[in-house]
DNA sequence: GCCATATCTTTGATCGTTATCATATAACAC
DNA sequence: GTGTTATATGATAACGATCAAAGATATGGC
């Protein structure tokens, strides 16, 4: 590898004079000169040394990225449907921004930090992190941090919450899950800490707009890790009698379950209808195709990199809350029942207007 | 962020003494040193400078991690069902043994190899990278590298392939079908370099051992590219009447097509059959649940990072191209054609022998 | 008391880059 | 010729950690 000292020992000049030329600061440095160091560039393919480059200066180019939340049959986190294709987008973005990517998926957070603090990185995006876990980071690293599908607590400051409008999502799922006649309504969550939390919030509304309350023991939490599973999702067969919905708040647990409970003789819709979150591939690929709440993960991912990236060069942010929009996407995966009547206005069906009566 | 040096002056000891004990070469120190070291660097939690640490030794403790190939809807790879859990492992096992994984997606090598070189990565993990760009790679970086799922030229040293028995896989695969009593049977590949082609290999054998040819007209190539895969989708659509049995290249063209061809009214299995490649979970999770080829991701995942660590190390690496076992999964995405009867001698169905010949 | 050995500690150079400050040269005005 | 400015270039010291080699101190033998 050629150094900046090799490059002006061979032309006689000074290792200042051709970092100079390298960063462009050509109005210090004679026409002459530029074009001899530009050449030898060229020639010699330089690529700079990034360490010595973060050690000189305060920042190491480097990007941050931890991942937290539900893991796959392999314990993993990455090869979750939702997070992946977030993940592809920030990569790529963070890439094209000429930075680079460091990831960790660990749950030790004490390492998350360590890890962060030695490589210097300028900035950190978080995804799916809880709140005591957020604040502990906070206390020790003292750039700017993007949080995604987080909880964010107004009294932390440098940070932006590039979120969703959760309740907004689950409010329109539940409402059109309403309407459709639905009244046993199981919710599923991973957590009741960050966006489901908010979504169980959008989720009451709802059933209060019918006169409906939520009861506690229709919010179902699923077991995370991968010896659970299988007990978690059995358990669930077993309480999915007491429902016509499981509102899920991932395409990925509602395809799961979707393919368990049909191993195991239930019909979907007809004896038990789904919903799910995120509106990934595999929502689409699956059938009956699920009924879901549409997001965009690459349009998030890359704005949560633009922002990190101005809050690094210290541009104003103008908001520290974004909450990008989302659509009710209306699939096969629930069924419409025609016992209740219908309670929207656009439905095609005329029944009874028994509006707020819950069943139970 | 507290250095060395702060520590050694608040001791009013050298920095080479507090770097003996941090790196654990206490029988230099005096036990009274040590102890008073430790207490510092618990209280005051000190982390190194990772930056500072790579310019002085040779190594940098980060893995570069490139991956190249099938693009999801967002021009994506790390959302391929397949690509992230095998990333999922990289990521946890790298970390695991101490070091850092930096990602790579771009398709442009020579940034890819600005990059590794720019941070002196220890190791780099290719995904699969085409034969070009991998001899690009090697001709200015020479540190180790490990392949996956790329075509392994044996004329180049420092490097080792972990790869599967694909040739068998496709092999097996072909000739469940063929026992099945398939006899048009298109291959999907998505491009004709790398594992793609030694699957074609296997293809050809067990045509072959049924006295059957391989027909250049039966090998379609998925176009790769967002644009195009509308169009790519159509044209498969358009020349799928040909045949009996689409054999895929991976579980997502598989499940992809399948929904795309049974939205458009064809029966499956009944009118067009499907074969996956990989065994990720959306195989199991479609319906009907698609007949592939399983490998252990996970496990290919791990041992590629093992196998680098040991080569940074400069351990001896027993095997340069390591083929790990797969197994056909049967599943219920493969229709038994009666009407050619069975050929295998293990089939419980009875029917004429006429074997190897072509039915076209 | 002298030397040898073992144990502990420090000095100073190094990695590749960048920033600050100083210096050299040239051009121009008076 | 002197002073002023502009332009071009260089010397040097960081950045934080590591390492080889040299120096300091203690211990023991005779």
């Amino acid at each position: 590898m050629i150094t900046i000292k090799d490059m002006a020992d061979m032309l006689g000049i000074s290792t200042t004079t051709v970092s100079n030329v390298i960063h462009g600061k050509t109005s210090e440095v004679s026409q002459k000169t530029v074009e001899k160091v530009e050449k030898l560039l060229k020639e010699y393919d330089y690529v700079p040394n990034n360490s010595a480059r973060s050690l000189t200066q305060k920042c190491s180019k480097i990007i941050g990225v931890s991942l937290k939340g539900r893991k796959d049959q392999y314990d993993n986190i990455i090869a979750d449907p939702f997070f992946s294709v977030l993940l592809g987008a920030i990569e790529s973005e963070i890439r094209s921004r000429g930075y680079f990517m460091m990831i960790y998926t660990s749950d030790d957070i004490s390492e998350l930090i360590r890890n962060i603090l030695t490589w210097n990185v300028d900035g950190l995006i978080l995804l799916g992190i809880l709140h005591d876990d957020f604040v502990k980071i906070k206390s020790r690293y003292k750039n700017p941090i993007v949080l995604i599908d987080s909880y964010a607590p107004r009294d932390i400051m440098n940070y932006v919450n590039v979120g969703l409008d959760d309740e907004k999502g689950a409010y329109e799922m539940t409402l059109h899950l309403l309407d459709r006649g639905h009244r046993r309504i199981a919710f599923l969550a991973d957590n009741m800490e960050g966006v489901d939390y908010i979504r169980y919030i959008g989720h009451q509304k709802a059933l209060a707009k019918y006169g409906l309350k939520a009861d506690s023991k229709d919010l179902l939490i699923i077991r995370p890790g991968t010896a659970e599973r299988e007990a978690s999702m059995e358990e669930l067969f077993y309480l999915s009698r007491n429902y016509t919905v499981f509102m899920c708040c991932s395409d990925y647990w509602a395809a799961l379950l979707m393919s368990y409970f049909s191993d195991r003789g239930v019909r979907i819709p007809e004896d038990l209808s789904f919903t799910g979150f995120d509106d990934v591939l595999l929502s689409r690929i699956i059938r009956p195709a699920l009924t879901t709440v549409r997001q965009d993960p690459a349009k998030r991912g890359r704005l949560a990199v633009n922002t990190l990236i101005k809050m690094i060069q210290e541009e104003e942010i103008p908001e520290w809350d974004v909450k990008l929009p989302i659509e009710l996407v209306v699939r096969d995966s629930v069924k419409t029942i025609s016992a209740y009547g219908s309670y929207s206005q656009e439905n095609d069906m005329s029944g009874s207007c028994n509006d707020g009566n819950a069943d139970e």
